[in-house]
DNA sequence: GTCCAGGCATGCA
DNA sequence: TGCATGCATGGA
């Protein structure tokens, strides 16, 4: 990866298996939005990014000190995505959805919006996350430029109601995110300790918490305390199962949550 | 009207 | 330990 700095923008040369629509748009992450123009904006880590393909390069509308404290990690971008994809094609339904949809990327989010991301996206479907979550973040996140909203953190939704998290269309969640952030607002759970224990110890602490369960437990811990070994299951993929009946392959190990989201995606357009 | 979505808590055996 | 059930909401 080259990277460049011009006026406002940073331009990266030779970033390997990035395909923004896939990535941004895939079920990992609730916020990002296609522009007319075909880039994509959004917000992460209270940051607005702009971010586009322009022939070979991608050009960010950031600074250099946001890309290297912010983007750089959350877009994973110093992994070795092509030899890892190259490992995990020797499974041959993953080799033919990478045929279809290659450049997904697992995004480093942030670990607090990650799980109340996730506690929300249970028996529910994207488009629907991507409303409760916007509802909120209007709500009360800070407007950083126009009509773009951060996340807003513990401390500011714990001063909210069940009630208002369900005014907001969170249903019966709402008792779920009200709970966390009391819980994260007070400092009786610290998500950054979190991030620094083992994986058992990490799954532990966050199955410990009520409205997190296996799944959205395995989903924060893949995509918001870069645990990429984690391999969720959701409806989705347990239709995929079937297609593995003596479990998961080898080639998947060490990174079955990039296997999982190439499987994921391949799952929600073929299944 | 029914079914489904990146499931979980609860009660019961 | 495993299984059945209720749960909010909106789009298909």
């Amino acid at each position: 990866m080259i990277i460049r700095q011009s006026e406002n923008e940073i331009i990266l040369d030779e970033v390997k298996c990035l395909d923004l629509a896939l990535t941004l748009d895939c079920g990992q992450a609730f916020r990002w939005e296609e522009q007319e123009d075909g880039s994509w904006s959004g917000v992460a880590f209270g940051k607005f990014l702009n971010i586009r393909k322009d022939g070979e390069r991608f050009i960010l509308k950031t600074t250099l000190e946001d890309f290297e404290s912010v983007w750089r990690n959350y877009f994973d971008l110093d992994r070795d995505y092509a030899a890892i994809c190259e490992r995990l094609r020797q499974d041959p339904l993953v080799a033919s959805a990478m045929e279809e949809y290659y450049g997904i990327r697992i995004l480093n989010q942030d670990p607090w919006e990650a799980l109340v991301s996730f506690i929300i996206s249970q028996q529910n479907n994207i488009k629907r996350i991507k409303g409760i979550i916007k509802r909120i973040c209007r709500a009360c996140g800070n407007e950083i430029c126009d009509g773009w909203y951060s996340f807003p953190d513990a401390a500011t939704l714990s001063a909210l109601s069940v009630e208002d998290f369900e005014a907001m269309g969170a249903g019966y969640r709402g008792k779920y995110i009200k709970r966390l952030a009391d819980l994260v607002a007070s400092g009786e759970i610290d998500l950054n300790s979190i991030k620094k224990m083992s994986l058992g110890d990490a799954k532990a602490a966050l199955l410990n918490i009520y409205g997190v369960g296996i799944k959205v437990a395995n989903c924060a811990l893949l995509f918001g305390f870069q645990f990429v070994e984690c391999f969720p299951v959701d409806v989705w993929m347990k239709r995929v199962l079937e297609y593995y009946p003596n479990g998961l392959p080898e080639c998947f190990k060490g990174y079955e949550g990039i296997a999982q989201q190439y499987l994921f995606h391949w799952a929600r357009n073929n299944l």
